[in-house]
DNA sequence: GCTTTGACTCTCG
DNA sequence: TCGAGAGCCAAAG
């Protein structure tokens, strides 16, 4: 199994509502290849399976959407989630540390 | 096998 | 609060 693939693994256990961050699925992966996790999301071949629209930056911003961000936070607002400005509202509540 | 690139993070001014 | 610079790792060419 490469990389890349336990990224994706771990994407399909974030729950609806949540979210959690590139830094954090690294250090579950016992690296620190945070790039490497956004390189995974865009090669992401379990589209919606794997929710790399629920992965942020570990403060808090949405960061950068290849397929285009505002439908992103769509998803996520539709979620629950609040996000202002490209930013998580209530980053803390909504954040899933696995 | 070295170089480039990226949906990143940290630190400093 | 924000932008710039440096550091980091894995995949693709």
């Amino acid at each position: 199994m490469s990389f890349q693939e336990k990224v994706w693994e771990l994407l399909k256990q974030i729950p609806e509502g949540k979210v959690t961050t590139y830094k954090i699925i690294a250090e579950k992966l016992g690296t620190k290849a945070y790039r490497a996790v956004g390189n995974a999301c865009h090669n992401n071949p379990y589209a919606p399976e794997a929710a790399c629209h629920r992965v942020v930056n570990s403060n808090g911003k949405t960061g950068g959407f290849r397929t285009g961000i505002k439908e992103k936070i769509g998803l996520l607002e539709n979620e629950g989630i609040e996000v202002e400005n490209g930013r998580i509202k209530n980053f803390d509540k909504v954040l899933f540390r696995f």
